[in-house]
DNA sequence: AAGGCCCCCAACCGCGATTGT
DNA sequence: AACAATCGCGGTTGGGGGCCT
């Protein structure tokens, strides 16, 4: 595995992670296609920027992964799927890499095999509920209305000196989001993952989906004025209606 | 001790997105 | 607008080491 094309490929040898550092500690990082002629390496630049990103950089944390980390791979992937870097990027030291390989090496078995427990207790509730269906009487069900950020959320600034007001919780995941370039509620910004269709949706008014109103997971910003809020302006069935 | 198997993880590849010309 | 260069991401591969027989 060396020498492909002439340029080398392969394991890393400890003068190349030398001159690697050395050459990102002179230069910093990126312009990935000047590194290997600025360190003298025989490597494409796409090689020097993983092993830089993946195993040099003096961030990265190399211990085992925690009981909390852990928990926390698997609450993000359940929510956002395959995006590595987005999950590692909620981890401090962690690499998308690392992410990765952890969950194709150690989780996803486990969590498909919880998956398949699940769905024999679903299948199991079906029947049970399908009996009792059959015994029990029909009641009407008055469903509550949710409420429904307006749209007046993305323009105002989120503090108010109003002494009406309440105090609003949003999801850590957007209340933590330093992204300037993207919507935002009041002052703080959307990442596209949560403003795309699965979590957010923007529209005449920003609406929460279930999903996202799930997570306890929230960052309160207090005074919030509640011309911030249209109330019912209709209903989450999805809550509702499995 | 030796061979085979399996697991882990570093590294590569392909491709879409972004940026520059 | 079109094209090229570069970046960054996710999927996949393969080598090394540990374990088992």
């Amino acid at each position: 595995m060396e020498n492909t094309g002439g340029l080398r490929r392969g394991t890393w040898t400890p003068e190349e992670d030398k001159l690697l550092k050395a050459c990102i500690e002179k230069y910093g990082e990126g312009n990935w296609h000047l590194v290997s002629e600025r360190a003298g390496l025989n490597r494409c630049r796409k090689s020097c920027r993983l092993r830089w990103l993946n195993y040099l950089n003096p961030n990265i944390n190399r211990e085992s992964f925690s009981k909390d980390e852990v928990d926390l791979i698997k609450r993000l992937h359940e929510l956002l799927g395959n995006k590595w870097s987005l999950i590692a990027g909620r981890l401090p030291g962690r690499t998308s890499n690392d992410v990765k390989n952890y969950w194709y090496t150690h989780l996803k078995k486990k969590v498909v095999s919880e998956e398949d427990d699940e769905e024999e207790d679903e299948e199991k509730e079906k029947k049970e509920k399908k009996k009792l269906k059959e015994t029990m009487t029909f009641h009407e069900v008055i469903k509550p209305r949710p409420l429904y950020l307006s749209s007046n959320f993305g323009k105002q600034p989120v503090m108010a000196s109003n002494p009406d007001t309440e105090t609003v919780r949003v999801p850590n995941q957007i209340a933590n989001c330093s992204s300037a370039s993207q919507p935002n509620l009041g002052n703080v910004p959307i990442p596209s993952e949560m403003w795309s269709e699965s979590l957010w949706h923007m529209g005449e008014d920003v609406n929460a989906t279930c999903s996202s109103l799930q997570e306890n997971n929230y960052q309160e910003f207090p005074n919030v004025d509640n011309s911030f809020w249209d109330s019912n302006h209709g209903d989450f069935y999805n809550l509702w209606d499995p």
